[in-house]
RNA sequence: GGGCGUGUGGCCUAGCCUGGAUAAGGCACCGGCCUUCUAAGUCGGUAACCGCGGGUUCGAAUCCCGCCACGUCCGCCA
């Protein structure tokens, strides 16, 4: 347990003990007061009725009982509220210590040895990611990095369409459309090339009936398991696929696992989920087709016919993603899946589908909105879009401007490369994951890549501060002596760090990755006013310059963790 | 028409689940701080009827109802 834990589970055993002789039973909550308020606060309002009284004298009351012990220092009553004060003393050194101890994993909880399976990004292998998803693999990778950490095993996933419609819109054009008809695209990468077929595929189908046949041809013997489609439905999506795992990879994600839509066509899974479908009350047949009827689970709208079979004896892709979720709740114990808003209806009644079977475990969906353009909405098939690879780039660019504004005396060009990359990354990322999954944001150039106040440099900026004050020191042993910090900025920033497995727990608990941003914003802010108000270097004293200086060594790794969980490189010099 | 989500200073965001003490930050704007560990920093200032209207409560940005705006979905697409 860390120390910040001990702290306020005594700190709530306390009051408990004094709240249960009026027996008052109810379960005792915390707060964090506003700041020079105290450390943690305990509302009485709520007990007004049950005592009769007023809630000041309650919390007066109260506190007279209250017992100062290890952790609290001083108790004060102010409006209805009781205000504890923590014993710093006794926080700093098991707070530092943990740190220096456990350094990369640090924050990290106790091992739950419970299996998660993740799920994200699973784009079609259409074309390059564009920036309208570009919050999925962001989210996801953020929320693999955070379970891990609170000690889960995690796997992550990514659902391939290998069977639908749309690879074979893909394969169709790869196959069919000459190479001068489509236009040209400046990025090398297979994705960007091949986009265009799936582009002008996906207009002759649409004006085309015969073309609009072929495909459906496709889809027809890539269910029937026919060989050679299959075969050539590879050979069209792979180099696709391939360039989306480069992207990824560029912005630090790495997928576990790719699961082929097909694993339950061929497993003959699907099958059986639609015989037993079929017997459930239900079900309902309408030319040939097969849907349940979704209006006494709660949806509601112009239509709530589910269906999962074609009239042709075709599956549709959630039928596949009904077996799909069977199978992951076999191999894991807790699913998690991050979807795009427009998967919310899918998503439900998959959810119902699978109570139907009666399956064991069910996902828990993150949605996220949109990134909107200025315009409107982004769309790869009218080619409506601005690529993850350009934003990429473009991040990069601007950083490197950035560097050179600043550096260009003191770092080679190749040193100032490197710093642009982890600053550009870092920014794509930070920039995504700081705002909360369900908020709608518009995509602008000038906000995305603002290297100013909230945002990652920043946060980078102060590790690398750290770095280089540590650097300077590099033979020093950094004794340690608490008693000595006992200035604010250096109280502030101490018991910044000791929240830091606090935070993940939450975001862990609650889907929340943005937390983990918010949570590094603050402890770099905290660092920042105690490097202007304690200088560590020039310190005459001894003592005080050494436990500076292990503050900062632990400043700086909490920082690495946490910049860590969000897939963003802690540089050692910006 | 219906479902789901979002609405917080000029702009962007946190807080909402679990109601509480002067609504917390950033950008922009105005004014200070580099002979001292990288000023991508720091200090101060201007700026909010928390979309609108009701309700519950001792107390509502937070919970409930209605309305408005935006996003998204209501395909034998994925």
């Amino acid at each position: 347990m860390y120390p910040l834990d001990q702290c306020k589970k005594e700190i709530t055993a306390e009051l408990q003990k004094v709240v249960t002789k009026y027996h008052y039973n109810e379960e005792i909550r915390l707060e964090i007061p506003p700041e020079d308020m105290g450390d943690f606060a305990f509302p009485c309002f709520s007990l007004a009725p049950l005592f009769k009284k007023s809630p000041i004298e309650i919390a007066k009351e109260i506190a007279a009982k209250i017992s100062k012990n290890k952790w609290i220092k001083t108790v004060e009553v102010k409006g209805g509220y009781i205000n504890f004060f923590i014993n710093t003393t006794s926080l700093t050194t098991p707070t530092i210590q943990s740190i220096l101890d456990k350094k990369d994993t640090y924050g990290y909880l106790k091992k739950k040895k419970k299996k998660v399976i993740i799920e994200h990004t699973s784009a079609n292998p259409n074309g390059p990611l564009h920036v309208g998803r570009a919050r999925n693999p962001i989210i996801g990778d953020t929320l693999v990095r955070i379970f891990k950490a609170a000690g889960y095993a995690v796997e992550s996933q990514f659902y391939l369409d290998d069977i639908g419609k749309q690879v074979a819109i893909l394969a169709w054009g790869v196959n069919n459309i000459r190479h001068e008809c489509i236009p040209i695209s400046e990025n090398k990468k297979a994705d960007h090339q091949y986009v265009g077929f799936y582009q002008i595929a996906n207009e002759r189908m649409n004006s085309d009936e015969t073309v609009a046949q072929n495909i459906s041809d496709i889809v027809k013997k890539l269910e029937h398991g026919d060989y050679k489609t299959i075969e050539m439905i590879h050979a069209s999506y792979a180099p696709v696929l391939d360039g989306i795992k480069q992207s990824l990879l560029r912005i630090n994600i790495n997928i576990d696992t790719y699961i082929p839509e097909s694993t339950f066509m061929y497993d003959k899974s699907v099958e059986r989920i639609i015989k037993k479908l079929k017997q459930t009350l239900y079900c309902h047949e309408q030319d040939d087709a097969f849907y349940l009827d979704m209006e006494s689970f709660g949806i509601q709208g112009r239509n709530t016919k589910f269906f999962f079979l074609r009239n042709d004896g075709t599956t549709l892709y959630a039928t596949r993603d009904i077996a799909y979720h069977q199978w992951k709740a076999e191999h894991a114990d807790i699913l998690v899946n991050v979807l795009g808003e427009d998967h919310k209806l899918e998503s439900k009644q998959v959810r119902i589908a699978l109570e139907l079977l009666q399956t064991k475990i069910l996902p828990q969906v993150v949605f996220y909105a949109f990134v909107s353009l200025p315009g409107g909405k982004m769309s790869t098939r009218r080619g409506r879009v601005v690529y993850l690879d350009d934003l990429i780039d473009e991040c990069i660019e601007r950083a490197y401007e950035e560097v050179k504004k600043r550096r260009t005396n003191e770092l080679t060009d190749s040193q100032m490369r490197k710093i642009a990359e982890i600053v550009g990354i870092g920014s794509l990322r930070y920039n995504i994951i700081k705002v909360q999954p369900e908020k709608d944001i518009m995509f602008k150039w000038e906000d995305a890549l603002n290297f100013e106040g909230n945002a990652v440099p920043f946060i980078q900026y102060a590790h690398a501060r750290a770095c280089s004050i540590l650097g300077k020191t590099k033979t020093e042993k950094h004794e340690f002596e608490a008693a000595v910090l006992t200035h604010a900025s250096e109280i502030a920033l101490i018991k910044q760090l000791a929240r830091f497995p606090l935070i993940i727990d939450d975001a862990c608990n609650n889907f929340k990755p943005h937390t983990i941003a918010n949570y590094l914003y603050e402890t770099a802010s905290a660092f920042n006013q105690f490097y202007r108000d304690c200088p560590v270097l020039s310190d005459e004293n001894k003592e005080l310059r050494s436990s500076r200086l292990t503050l900062v060594d632990a400043t700086r790794i909490v920082l690495h963790n946490a910049l860590d969980l969000l897939g963003i490189t802690s540089p050692e010099e910006m």
